[in-house]
DNA sequence: CCGGACGCCTGTCGGC
DNA sequence: TGCCGACAGGCGTCCG
């Protein structure tokens, strides 16, 4: 489900919500996620104060006081919310996790899918297996056209699978890799190292924006993404290939095209997303 | 090393 | 109405 949008929506909303709150009890009631949720996490958790909640592409984590309490790795997977509600209200389905703090709330977290993921971890987190290998934020200096020029060079791989490979980038998902390379002109199944270099920066440009105006926008909600208040975000409303196919192009009619690649539903406009060639060397 | 296919798990939807 | 396959916002692993 959340891609980088929706996470981030969720990590501003703890990071005011939640930090300097104190964890009073973690209750379990299925720990069987893409990993085991570790048994002896509640008991390690329970006291702990949650400093501040902090975003690593879609990997959101909280970092505890005492430091010694470790910090809170948790990922949503394609199917996973959380919601942030009064002690007390009643748990559904698939709620499997429940952080009570000690104002009175609790976070919930439902997984219908369970591909998420609740661990503990330490500083430094970066060394974290699951983490180790990530590629630039987005939204952060690392990521500009010369970074993308260099790691695409000599690579057949379709352009739309190189922007989803966290070792890359991080946080960009399905839609809004589709949504980035209508915005810049690309065709999805473009091999990664015959986009023209000038356009990579383009290309970057657009992932950034693309992300940008959706955490605007509060995030895609397509069937069920809310906050952890129940808001639903509104990127919806704005996207120009993701979901529309048979359906004119916003730019210039021609209807929207849909395939698959690597598995996923891919998205483009025929017309104006076309193969374009990097200028011959001689 | 690279790139693609598969599997994890449940819910929903469309076709027959 | 009911059944069945396809598909869904992610990602680690395996294989050629």
């Amino acid at each position: 489900m959340p891609e980088l949008p929706e996470v981030e929506t969720v990590c501003r909303y703890l990071a005011t919500a939640v930090a300097g709150r104190r964890i009073a009890a973690v209750l379990v009631r299925e720990a069987r996620l893409r990993q085991p949720i570790p048994p002896e996490l509640p008991l390690a958790v329970a006291g702990a104060t949650v400093e501040t909640v902090w975003r690593r592409g879609k990997y959101l984590l909280w970092p505890l006081r005492p430091a010694s309490a470790g910090i809170l790795l948790l990922h949503l997977g394609m199917s996973g919310s959380l919601r942030h509600l009064p002690v007390g209200t009643p748990a559904g389905r698939h709620d499997h996790v429940d952080l009570v703090l000690d104002d009175g709330t609790l976070v919930r977290l439902r997984d219908p899918r369970r591909f998420g993921l609740l661990l503990l971890t330490a500083e430094p987190w970066e060394g974290h297996p699951l983490l180790r290998d990530l590629g630039p934020e987005p939204l952060e200096e690392g990521f500009t056209g010369e970074y993308l020029l260099r790691i695409s060079r000599g690579r057949r791989q379709a352009i739309k699978s190189l922007l989803m490979d966290a070792r890359r980038v991080v946080g960009v998902g399905n839609i809004y890799a589709n949504e980035a390379l209508f915005v810049a002109r690309i065709h999805p199944e473009q091999p990664a190292g015959e986009i023209p270099a000038r356009r990579c920066g383009a290309l970057v440009a657009a992932v950034r924006q693309v992300l940008a105006d959706s955490i605007a926008r509060g995030g895609t909600t397509l069937q069920d993404f809310q906050d952890p208040t129940g808001q639903a975000g509104y990127y919806a409303l704005d996207l120009a290939v993701y979901g529309r196919a048979g359906e004119p192009c916003r730019r210039c009619g021609t209807a929207i095209q849909v395939a698959r690649l690597g598995g996923r539903a891919t998205y483009h406009c025929p017309r104006c997303q076309r193969h374009s060639s990097s200028p011959s060397i001689r």
